[in-house]
DNA sequence: GTATAATTCATACAATCGTTTAAAACATAC
DNA sequence: GTATGTTTTAAACGATTGTATGAATTATAC
């Protein structure tokens, strides 16, 4: 068994763990026992149980944030000046994730599920990883759904953005607390499906009128106790 | 220190220990040190730590379920046999939830955010008893949106109302992943404001155009949805 | 008051955790 | 072949985990 073939069968196995169980409640003997590699291999590679989650998350989610960028680009290329429509940039943001996510043999599918819940439970030391890897595919989205809704505010965009990612962290997910998804099991067309019926849900999200805010509710400075 | 108030004592001191740290994180002697019991207390109060965890989530669940049970009854008669407009139905729903999470007093707050991430992590023994205390409340909530959108169909609603769920869940966890809210500063104007972004965005996702699904994808007899 | 039950307390338990170590096994270069 | 560096292995480390115990304390009933 090679250097590198050790490396990745601990990151599979641990991967698959961290989606079932967490970080916390998944131990070393559990990943090292499934990879069936030598407990020691996870320090020696990977120094610590910490790296290794960052390095789960790493190999994932930077290849994931390059072709969503790169989806931006080429459609902003095609257009050719003009704002895309907000379908297209959705598509290329949650299009690349769920697609990825539908990907059983990858792997990718149980990745996106541990992304899902992870967002919501930044475990502390993966919070700065999880904001640096994510600061500039924001930046980007964000302003390419300004330009394609002009009457929309910017802040505006951001919010919905992070309902967005909400919605699709549980598609993903799918908690069966509405039992809707069987667990484990997410066909071809089932993933179709549920991506078409994410989309159509978002884009009504996205282009909804905006909310009447109360007159004092402008942003300040933050620093008040509740009025 | 009566019984009582030890047992309240613990409560509180897990559901905001759980919500920082998450339940395999948190250790006992965190909980009893923060809420000044003994370390036995737990075992003693409540047998176990997976009955402590169950018992944070039963104490809040209930009374919160309950009220938006409540809250649906009384729009419906007021409504005398009309079916309710959509957003009534979702403000029974969601604005419960988030006048708990926007009460910082009672404690709330800290449930939510709990709650909003556990939906996506069922720690394997709180998943049948979350679905146990939602399959009624859902099903009630279900057949009302029902009504209140003819032109889209029982699964659609369901699906919608899951997305809308993630889309809450996020909302109050507040990951600052994307750096919007600050982690435990959410003020009266705050709230109110999100609590309208949220509901806007919500709206204009449920009343959507329908997904355009594939021929092939139609729903072949899954284990039957919440009923 | 005393007797009985409920609760708290300090302490100990075995189990399991992440990590370390030093030797064995393997690979590569000369 | 020997020598050198890398990877794997079995075993152990101290620390921490949830839980259990029995005595001390407090509350309740008579």
């Amino acid at each position: 068994m090679t250097e590198i073939d050790t490396r990745l069968r601990i990151l599979d196995a641990a991967e698959s763990l961290f989606t079932r169980y967490g970080f916390e409640a998944t131990t070393l003997r559990q990943i090292t026992g499934a990879a069936e590699v030598n407990l020691a291999a996870v320090n020696y590679h990977f120094g610590s149980k910490e790296e290794l989650i960052r390095e789960v998350f790493r190999r994932r989610l930077t290849w994931l944030n390059q072709q969503r960028l790169q989806e931006l680009d080429r459609l902003e290329a095609e257009a050719g000046g003009k704002p895309l429509k907000p379908s297209q940039i959705l598509e290329a943001f949650f299009g690349v994730a769920l697609k990825m996510a539908a990907d059983a043999d990858g792997g990718g599918r149980s990745f996106m599920r541990l992304l899902g819940r992870t967002y919501s439970k930044p475990s502390e030391f993966v919070r700065g990883f999880l904001a640096e890897e994510y600061a500039a595919v924001l930046a980007r989205f964000k302003s390419a759904l300004v330009r394609a809704l002009p009457g929309v505010p910017g802040e505006e965009i951001l919010w919905r953005f992070h309902f967005m990612l909400g919605a699709m962290s549980y598609a993903i997910a799918g908690t069966d607390a509405l039992h809707i998804v069987a667990e484990d099991a997410l066909d071809d067309s089932d993933a179709q499906a549920l991506y078409a019926r994410l989309m159509s849900f978002m884009l009504g999200g996205l282009r909804a009128p905006l909310p009447v805010l109360q007159a004092g509710s402008a942003k300040r400075p933050r620093a008040k106790a509740a009025a």
